[in-house]
DNA sequence: TTGACAAAGTTACATATGAAACTAATTTTA
DNA sequence: TAAAATTAGTTTCATATGTAACTTTGTCAA
C-alpha cells in the first residue's frame, strides 16, 4: 500500500544535505576565523572586487535579499570593515566600500577559502567539476522555471 | 593586486544558491499546501515508511539534530499528525507514529513531491541524474572529511 | 507644481535553527 | 548497591532569515 518513500533517495533532500555540509565547511574559514556570517562574507566578497556599490547592486550580484544586505552592511560597518557614503546624485542610494581593515581581512581570506574550495573539489577530475557545475546549472534553471509555474497554480487555486 | 575574487564562480556559493532554489521549489508542495516546515516534512517522511521510531532514530535517519526533531514532533502532535507513546522498556524513549490523519496527509503528499522531483530532473538524462548524485556524493564525503581536519586544526591553534 | 507611483533602505514581526544547559531515566563501575 | 557516567529528550538563549510595513527620496504625468 504505502509504497515506502525513501527520504535518503529523495533528490531535494540529498541536495540540501550536500549543501549544508559544504556550507559548514567553508564557513569554518570565514566564520570560525573571522566571525563573519554568510551575508557578511558575501557582501565583502562582492565589494572586494567591485568597490563602491550601492546596496541594491550588491543584492543584484549576491542572491541575497535587500534585508540581508542591509543587515550585513550594518554589522560590517560596526566592526569597521565597511564604510558607507551617500550617493551625491541620488540620496536614497548608498555608496559602499570596504575599509582598509576590511580589504586586509578580505585579502587574507581569499587564499584560505580558495584552498578549501580546492580541497573540496579534489576528489573530482577537471571534467567532472565542469560537469557538476553544468548539471547543477541545468536543474537550477528548471527549478526556477517551476517556481513560477507553481506560484501561478497556487494563485488560481486560492480560496476567497 | 587584489586578484578579483568572483563570488558567482565560487563553488560553495553556487551550491548554496542551487540548494536554496531546489528547497524552495519542493517546499512549495509540503509548505505552501500543508504548512509543513522542512523538519516536519522530514519527520513525517521518515515515520511514513518506518512507523514507531524513537526521536533519536529519526535523528539518525534525517540529518537533523535532536532539537529540530523534538520541535517537529511537538508541532506535529499539536496539529494531530503524529502521536507519541513512551517506550515500555526504556522510559526515556518515545515511540512515535503518524496518526491516521498524518498518514493520510503524507500519502497525499507523496505523489505531489514525486511529481515535482521528476520535473526538477527532467532536463537531465537518466545517466546525468546518476552522475549528479554521484558527484555530489564524492564532494560531500570530502567535505565531511575536511570538517574533521579543520576542527582539529582549530583546536591546535586556539589561544589561551 | 503637485499628487501618484516607484525605488532604496530600514525596521518590525514571525519563524527557523543550533549550541549549550538542563531534567529524567538508564547503565556502568567501584 | 550507591555514585558516576551516559543517553533521550526538552528548554533556553542567541542568531539567522524572510515578509510586510514603513520612511525617505526621486520620477513621471497632468
Amino acid at each position: 500500500m504505502s509504497e515506502a518513500f525513501n527520504l535518503a533517495g529523495f533528490f531535494p533532500y540529498q541536495v540540501r544535505v550536500f549543501s549544508t555540509v559544504i556550507s559548514e565547511t567553508i564557513a569554518q574559514v570565514y566564520g570560525a576565523k573571522y566571525g563573519l556570517s554568510v551575508s557578511e562574507w558575501r557582501t565583502m566578497a562582492i565589494l572586494g572586487s567591485h568597490q563602491a556599490l550601492s546596496a541594491s547592486e550588491i543584492v543584484a550580484r549576491s542572491s541575497m535579499d535587500k534585508v540581508s544586505v542591509s543587515r550585513a552592511v550594518q554589522s560590517l560597518r560596526k566592526i569597521g570593515y565597511l564604510k558607507r557614503d551617500i550617493d551625491g546624485d541620488d540620496r536614497r542610494k548608498s555608496v559602499l566600500r570596504l575599509t582598509e581593515d576590511g580589504q586586509a581581512v578580505f585579502a587574507s581570506l581569499i587564499p584560505l577559502v580558495r584552498e578549501v574550495e580546492k580541497k573540496l573539489l579534489e576528489p573530482l577530475e577537471k571534467g567532472e567539476r565542469a560537469q557538476l557545475a553544468q548539471l547543477m546549472q541545468k536543474v537550477q534553471a528548471q527549478a526556477f522555471a517551476l517556481q513560477g509555474e507553481l506560484r501561478s497554480q497556487e494563485a488560481e487555486t486560492q480560496d476567497t
